[in-house]
Parts: C-alpha cells; structure tokens; sequence
DNA sequence: TATCTAATTAGATATGCATCTAATGAGGTA
DNA sequence: TACCTCATTAGATGCATATCTAATTAGATA
C-alpha cells in the first residue's frame, strides 16, 4: 500500500513539529519570511542549532528556502500545514496507520523483485524497498547462530549475484553484525521499526 | 496566557503523535476497542511498554479508557484529531506559536523541571529558575484562601517531596504569607515583577 | 484465604536528538 | 588576493525517552 508511504511521511512531520524551538520558528515564519540570524536571536539559540532545526523543517516540507547573496530566506510552507490538518480529519486515514499495513506492503515488493525461483531480480534502489528485501533475505539466516563470511556469501549466492553489498547493506541496516569475519543476526527489534528512513541524509 | 497553554498542549501532542508505535496504537484504536495484551501482540511490543504509550495517548486525549473487570478497554477519541486538525488550519494559530519572550522562557524552565505528570523533578539551584518554577506552584493556590499547614503541604507533595522546603521558599519570595499556622497567597504585584532579584534565601 | 489473570509501576539500559563550540564553505567586496 | 559576513557541517555532550524485565496492584474466582 501506498499507505506505507503515507504513515512514514506523517511521522516525521510529527517528529518536525514535536520540539518547542521548532515550533516557535515555525511561529515567526508564519508571520514573515526571515533569516537564520533573526531567527537565532528571536528564539535564543545559537545560528547552527538553528540551522539545524531549519533543515528538519525544510526536509519535511514546512518550510521554503530562498538564497540573496549569502542570506538565506525562510518562509512557512502553508499548504503543508493545510495538507496536514486535512489528512487527520478522516478516521479512516487514522486507522490506516494501524500495522498490519506494512507487511501487505512488504509482500508486494518482493513479488515484484523475487522471481518464481526464489531469486533476486535486483537489488532496490529505493531504501524502503530495499530494506523489505533484506528483511525477507536476512530472515532465511538463523538467530543465534555464527556464520563465516564464507557462507554468508554462498547462501546470498543463491539469491543474487552481488552478495558484497547484500552483505554491506545487512550491516548498514543493522540487520545483522561482523566481529572479524564471523557474522550473526541481530534482533529483528533492532531494525524492525524502521521502515526505512535515512536517519539524516548524508 | 492562554496561548500559552495553547502552544504547550499543541507541543504535547505533537510528541504524543511523533512515535511510529504509538501512531500504530492510534491506527489500530481507530478500527475498535481493545485491550492492551491485544494492542501488544498487534504492534510486537511487551505490555509495560504498551501500557506506557497509552498512557501518554490517554493523557494528551487522544484515546479513552473503560474499565470492565481488570481488563482494560482503549478507544480513539475522535474529537481529539479533529480538533487538532481544526487548529492547524489557520495561518494565524500557526503564528501564534511564536515565542513571547519571558513568558516562553518561564514555560521552557517549567517543561524543563516538570515531568509529565505534573510532578518537579527537582527544585532548581538557580535563583531565577526557582522563582519560575515557585510562581508555577503559588498559583496552584486560590488567591484569598486560607491553607493550614497541614493542607499547602498536602498540595505540595502532590508535586515534590520537599514541601518544607516550598513552604520555606514561598515565604522567601513573598509569594505566600503566613501566620500561627495558616498560609495565605500574596497578591502577585508583591512579587511578579522579580524574575529572581536578590531575596536571600534562609 | 490462596490463586489466577490483566494491567500498571519501578528500575535499568540504550538510543535519539537538541544544543553547543569549532571548523569549513560560499558569496561579496576592496 | 585577502578579508568579511552569513550559513552550514563536524564532532562532542547531556538529557529525554522507548523499551525491556521484575515487582506490584487490582479484580475475579475457587
């Protein structure tokens, strides 16, 4: 379901506007558009707190950005805002945030790049979608158990050709974890929740 | 004032809403009642930490709470999102969140000892900082009623354990008066205008 | 009374994130 | 080129909080 997208989206609007600093700067922006300076000195904090919290705002759709010579120029988005308010007004959207969702997602995704054979058609560009697969390929490795790098590559061998990033991607996802060429699975806990997002983008 | 409380509960809120279980709690209330073991095994998480998001959904009033036996049945309160959603929908409540000064930095020293539930975590060592946190407290108190010892202490462990020291402090910043026993607020002109002058404690 | 079940509270751990200082980048001007 | 200003990035620190296990409360039942 695109419903997946859509609960990903409005947590982390949520998560923008859950900071009282933030708040307060999407308070000034909805008066005038302003500067990171200005900003800085009406909610007393230092210019790259701040920017920091501008940037969340932007990466969200809050808030617009135009560059004058080296000034840079906030302004509040106010449709996001509209748009918000008017995706909580049906209990139906609400109920659509319920779980269940994800996995009807998740088998739909590897439909699309599982062949009947069991194989990997290719590796997702998309971080959601990867992470879906490797959530379906991390959970054919046992709990518990201690793999040499070795047969971590055969096993992902017969899934796909390009077992080096499968392999860097379990990492990378915390989905599994290396001490000196011996891998195991971690907790599905520790990466389950995230459904795929960036934790900032690099 | 009121926008005050306004922005703060809109704070809460939005921290409620900013956590990807509790919107999973949310979407699932939103279909029907349920009780908390099954909540738990819908969204793969233990009871306590169930029972802790309900908590906060519940108290911020996104979800009611009925008792039948010692199961615990939770709903959606429907009005709490379309509200939410009617605040937002106006440029205006938007650029009311702005910051109003000493008022915003009283409210930020209050979020910053006040825990959740209204409890201090700790009374502040910096003058001025106890003074915001003391003025919070003496308003808890009628003005022109008077409050034998026994009841201000009453009141004030509902929020620390220290009341003597509250009781004490009252007294040193001229927020409360007292006689043989008896306690009674001092109008806020005795004091308001001190953000934290030098008083003397002791 | 003892016991069973459902839920909450207490306490511990670990991760996220707001904030700061210092360093870097990027545009403008003399 | 050198310098100035505004902003962002890097890295460190400390607090808030999501989650777990263990202990406790509360209702129901035998």
């Amino acid at each position: 379901m695109a419903d997946d997208n859509d609960s990903a989206d409005l947590l982390l609007l949520f998560k923008a506007l859950a900071d009282r600093s933030r708040l307060n700067l999407l308070g000034l922006l909805a008066q005038r558009e302003r500067s990171v300076q200005e900003l800085a000195a009406e909610v007393v904090l230092k210019e790259p707190t701040v920017s920091h919290h501008l940037a969340m705002l932007k990466r969200v759709g809050l808030v617009s950005l135009r560059h004058d010579a080296n000034t840079h120029w906030y302004a509040l988005q106010p449709d996001a805002i509209t748009d918000l308010a008017k995706r909580l007004s049906s209990r139906d959207a609400i109920a659509g945030l319920a779980p269940e969702a994800a996995d009807d997602w998740q088998a739909k995704v590897l439909e699309t790049f599982v062949d009947a054979d069991g194989k990997l058609k290719s590796i997702p560009a998309s971080r959601k979608k990867r992470w879906a697969v490797l959530a379906w390929l991390v959970r054919q490795f046992d709990e518990g158990r201690r793999y040499p790098e070795k047969e971590v590559n055969a096993r992902l061998l017969a899934r796909h050709w390009d077992s080096a990033t499968l392999r860097r991607e379990f990492i990378g996802y915390r989905m599994m974890a290396r001490e000196s060429g011996v891998y195991w699975r971690l907790p599905e806990s520790a990466w389950a929740a995230e459904t795929g997002e960036p934790f900032q983008d690099a």
